[in-house]
DNA sequence: ACCACGTGCTTCGAGTTCGAAGCAAGCCTA
DNA sequence: TAGGCTTGCTTCGAACTCGAAGCACGTGGT
């Protein structure tokens, strides 16, 4: 079983390293702000914010599902977070009305209110942490930089890309 | 107590809001990635290989309090990680030398061998997913402006500016 | 109409996370 | 040397996460 092929050098310069790094640290320093902010202003975590947020630009109300898509959550994770927040009243659910066994998630009033509460904050925190440290040109260039390099991830292969399961034959 | 200044404003420019959503997206595409190699290469979590990194790139052997710096964990994640790594063979704890209280963790053998194990996937990884969408330009430019950054958020005060508490003498 | 399969969501158990409280060793001041 | 404060780490309880298994409704083939 030994592989003839070793598992390729890949040097990766120092600067590139430092750049992964830099990226690494920032976004998660930014997320841990941002998590901070959300639970002091409305006691909402991450997950719980998406949900809201989602729903608000959907128009208040979706389904389990389509509420799952887009979001980087299990399901049952999902349903845990729906119930805590029907809980807070933030949300309600019911059963689907042309398929029994969908749910319909809803935006309440108090939901929406909270979700006001939170979002000045959340821009508050982005704009005091993030971009009273950056010029214009740097906001430029991350922009340039970080669009082309977000497509370029969204494209890229998932790791062991199967490039030869449909060959044969 | 009625706060005289309202909560500011600050609108967030559509080129900052484009910034912070690119910014967001491409480390957690990254994160994702790296999360998957780590466990399917070492079994690792990603909180493991961050120590086991840091501790491999300080010598070997570091204090639970120096380990906790620059990771964004709490400590008392960090004591459960150690815990962890401890029953696989991949560090020990011992107590500290000088200071009596405080535990000195020391990579092992074994732990050095799965970080080399992992290492060459993680950087592959890397490599494929963010270096090959980029030029020298872009590594330079990023490292130029999320350098910066990560200094500015550092030193940024957290959210309601309490002005340090122990001060010397 | 039947019945096997698919779909939508929830429940369950195990593992991980955090903050607060706890414990023990060092440090300061008198 | 005593007293209280600080520091370094762990323990504890509660909350959150995931994947697997479970339940109930829907759908399609016969």
């Amino acid at each position: 079983m030994t592989d003839p092929t070793p598992p390729a050098p890949t040097p990766l310069a120092p600067a590139q390293l430092a750049a992964y790094f830099a990226l690494t640290e920032v976004s998660s320093l930014l997320q841990h702000a941002v998590e901070q902010q959300l639970k002091t202003d409305g006691g909402l975590t991450t997950p719980q914010f998406q949900i809201l947020a989602r729903l608000n630009s959907a128009g208040g109300r979706l389904r389990m599902t389509d509420l799952a898509d887009g979001l980087v959550y299990s399901r049952s994770g999902l349903t845990y977070q729906a119930a805590q927040l029907e809980k807070r009243g933030l949300v309600t659910r019911t059963p689907g009305a042309d398929d029994e066994r969908s749910v319909e998630v809803t935006l309440t009033p108090a939901g929406r209110e909270v979700l006001g509460d939170v979002f000045g904050g959340h821009i508050e925190v982005v704009q005091r942490l993030m971009m009273t440290g950056l010029a214009d040109d740097d906001i430029a260039a991350l922009n340039d930089v970080l669009g082309r390099l977000r497509d370029h991830m969204r494209s890229a292969p998932p790791r062991s890309a199967a490039p030869r399961a449909a060959r044969r034959r």
